[in-house]
DNA sequence: TTGTAAGCGTTATCAA
DNA sequence: TTGATAACGCTTACAA
């Protein structure tokens, strides 16, 4: 059994206020009690019982974390970023995983709230397109964070990168290397994250003055079987692309495989970019050129815009952009400089 | 502001107490009541405080789970099954991190004691070799599970592989396709589970009266360019291995690199055989053979023994051996069979 | 069948 | 400078 503040009281015969007081060094306090107390303290090993605590405080020292999946490299990351400032500031983290599914979001927030956590950061579900649940949590006055995969519509803290800017420099990148039929293998249609990216890919063209040309955006269900197809699908055009920029590592994989399958060359007839830096992009032959989002970074940071929202319930909520790096690798073509020029 | 019990008690005229025993549908309450109760519990969606619940039973409700870093896969499907089973009993999990390290182990012990967990989980740290924090949580009488890396000194519940078997097979299957020059690339030599798959190893060989060559086992320090280097090592002998069988994935990732460089087919010169199938296995070329271990099985089993400790303190500590299975990809070379036989 | 009171371990308020 | 008391929200003897 662990010793309790009343233990120490009982033993120094003095009350457990005063022993609260000199364990807080509250001003008014004898230093010599001081003293005494954090003696016995120490040679007892006296640890504040963090339930009484919790209870008398009103508050868990919980953050809820909701992912879709923990084993996607990125959010792995995020977790850990978050984590680290949480533990810094004597916080513990609960980890739910909503699998994409707008159902298993909703039934975590309900967890979460019951289990009285003090914060929610969030991810959103591939799914969720109602945010009925997230406006629960607001109005019972509980901090909620997004980061990566935000919801616009609510007025939150978030971190976020930007997803237009970011697809832009990569597709910037491919013409750069004198990509010229530059294909994007986007999401769903109803995917925010990837129509900015697919946004980010006409910004990138005009800036080129290039025209965008609408048979080159596929839509793939976020399946790596139906990248492949959409894949395979690009390869049957009279003039195939050039380039193919997918919107996320696995997505851009599949396409590989495809590409491999049908004996073209990466990047030798056909160069491929990704998004995410997701360590296999390391393994894939060739290595796969891909946009890096620093997902420890945003998770660090989505930590502390909830400590400072908890400190500062009514300053207004704060957006932060992290800046992305675009990681050059094998599987983009290197351009000829023509002598000429 | 959350609805307490002493408010459903004060709305209804009678004492917190009845409403207690409403709510826990005791023996001895009259049915009209109750049925009040729970009417005006529902309307109110009342919930309980944890905080409070906690503090009067003397428990959290949290497990502390110890791993060394979520972003391995194997650790991330773990996590997930022993979070599958905590949330079904309404208990959260807290995750940490050792990082491999000793240190950061013990600390991560002592923040999860003075948070009060009800009892850790762990896969032990690389370099721990001094187990004192997990005595330390065994005195105070908090449910102590090992999974995966476990510490065979201690008597705790416990669920791994048999890794001598895992290895023993994995090579079997090696010679079974017809390798002759089995090497191993085994991690440091005082990491248990290492020296375990060595001894399958050399029990494989001697199953099939081979004489096992010491010349063919290479220690590398778990560290991708260790295993790389230890893989050109190998190629420098007069005669090359035929096949190498490394202990986890990424160092067989690693070793495939090697070869590659030295421009070596696989399978056609030489086999690799991986364990742990992680998802990368699918993606290197050719696809990595390996050992699946379940690890969303093992980290339910770790849970469920949690909970039965819980239960029953006193019962004999259970070791659960899990199966595993060897999965043949095209890393491993296929046996022609000699039509004379 | 229900109520009263004590207690889980802490802190905050008030009084001394 | 310290102590007594109440309170956080709940459960559980014990009493009625």
């Amino acid at each position: 059994m662990q010793v309790t503040l009343k233990e120490l009281a009982r033993r120094l015969n003095i009350s457990p206020s005063t022993v609260s007081r000199a364990l807080h060094d509250h001003p008014k306090i004898a230093s010599t009690t001081k003293a005494a107390v954090l003696k016995l303290a120490r040679e007892l090993d006296f640890q504040p019982n963090p339930l009484a605590l919790n209870l008398r405080m009103q508050r868990s020292k919980n953050i809820g974390v909701i992912v879709p999946k923990i084993s996607y490299p990125f959010y792995a990351s995020a977790i850990s970023g978050i984590e680290s400032v949480a533990i810094r500031e004597g916080y513990n983290i609960i980890i739910c995983q909503s699998e994409e599914s707008y159902e298993r979001e909703v039934a975590n927030t309900k967890s979460l709230t019951t289990s009285r956590v003090d914060g929610v950061i969030v991810s959103l579900a591939g799914q969720t397109k109602d945010y009925g649940h997230f406006k629960d949590i607001l109005q019972k006055k509980i901090p909620l964070i997004f980061f990566n995969r935000e919801c616009e519509a609510l007025d939150t803290p978030k971190v976020v990168i930007d997803n237009v800017e970011a697809a832009q420099k990569a597709v910037s990148t491919l013409i750069q290397s004198g990509c010229e039929r530059i294909a994007i293998l986007a999401g769903p249609q109803a995917i925010h994250i990837s129509n900015q990216r697919i946004e980010g890919y006409y910004k990138a063209l005009s800036s080129y003055d290039k025209q965008a040309r609408h048979d080159l955006i596929f839509h793939c269900d976020y399946s790596e079987d139906s990248a492949y197809q959409n894949t395979l699908d690009m390869l049957k055009k009279s003039e195939i692309p050039d380039a193919i920029f997918a919107v996320s590592d696995r997505l851009a994989i599949a396409a590989i495989r495809a590409l491999k399958a049908k004996g073209l060359n990466i990047p030798n007839d056909i160069s491929v970019m990704g998004f995410n830096n997701d360590p296999v992009t390391t393994i894939v032959e060739p290595q796969l050129a891909t946009v890096d989002q620093t997902p420890y970074l945003m998770g660090q940071k989505a930590a502390e815009l909830f400590f400072y929202k908890l400190e500062k319930p009514d300053a207004p909520s704060q957006k932060v952009v992290m800046p992305v790096q675009i990681i050059k690798r094998a599987s983009l073509r290197v351009l000829q400089k023509s002598p000429t020029n």
